[in-house]
DNA sequence: TTGACATATGTCATATTAGACATATTTTAC
DNA sequence: GTAAAATATGTCTAATATGACATATGTCAA
């Protein structure tokens, strides 16, 4: 497994076992633990689009501004059903929803090394 | 809505209220209605395509057979967490349940008139 | 019919997930 | 830097989903 997303999984909560990454874990859950990043990862991109605050969100969906935050992290507490219908009520179509579920995971961003610059996160046009 | 269906959801158990359909049911969770429907519909139809019984599937998902009949109906118990769950552990991509999730509702089944038969359920080959 | 098997339905105790709140940490604007 | 806003994290109680079980209903062959 990615280094990476081990980190982001352990810090969500998820029991990374010792052993070989994902023993008692099987393959059932470890598709659906992808699709929850997916969704999370997605919730906070279109929040963002919106120029949402997870507290608006939260309003939106009659939720709290600390789930909202869970959900963006997948949090293990947080159900895929919860994520889904967060997105749906930002306006996703229940296509999109299926298009970001079926997305393989780790999408790589740009492997390609280039310059030595310090690695954007995004940039925010006004 | 479509008779068939609504008659199908209240079966499940969902309250098809008597107002105008679904009043107090938002969009959002109309959508993930459907999405249940849809994974319960297939979990059906891969079940019946590997020739299992629901106590059968149960065993392998580590469940039981009541709650196989329940996600099979869309009995309003169920969490769309377990559907997805239960088709990946029968040999559903991830690609594939965001296509099922995606799908639109209402999917005619043949609309076209073509003979006096009485319908056939489908057909088993040996 | 009967009887065997499959599926549906209802209930219950336990487990999981929910919103809410406090509070810690991070980010942003000055 | 500081302050304010946003976000993250931890913990409650309540709501909901869970597997298990009993039992009803359906299906199909003899």
């Amino acid at each position: 497994m990615n280094a990476t997303k081990k980190k982001k999984l352990q810090q969500a909560g998820w029991s990374v076992g010792s052993a070989s990454d994902f023993l008692e874990l099987d393959s059932a859950e470890e598709a659906i633990v992808e699709m929850k990043l997916a969704l999370g990862t997605r919730l906070r991109d279109v929040r963002r689009e919106q120029r949402l605050t997870q507290q608006e969100v939260a309003e939106r969906i009659g939720s709290s501004q600390s789930r909202v935050a869970k959900m963006e992290t997948a949090d293990k507490s947080v159900s895929m059903e919860l994520l889904v219908k967060s997105l749906v009520s930002l306006g996703t179509t229940k296509a999109q929803i299926g298009s970001i579920i079926g997305r393989p995971a780790n999408r790589k961003k740009t492997p390609i090394k280039r310059s030595r610059k310090k690695k954007q996160k995004e940039q925010q046009p006004a």
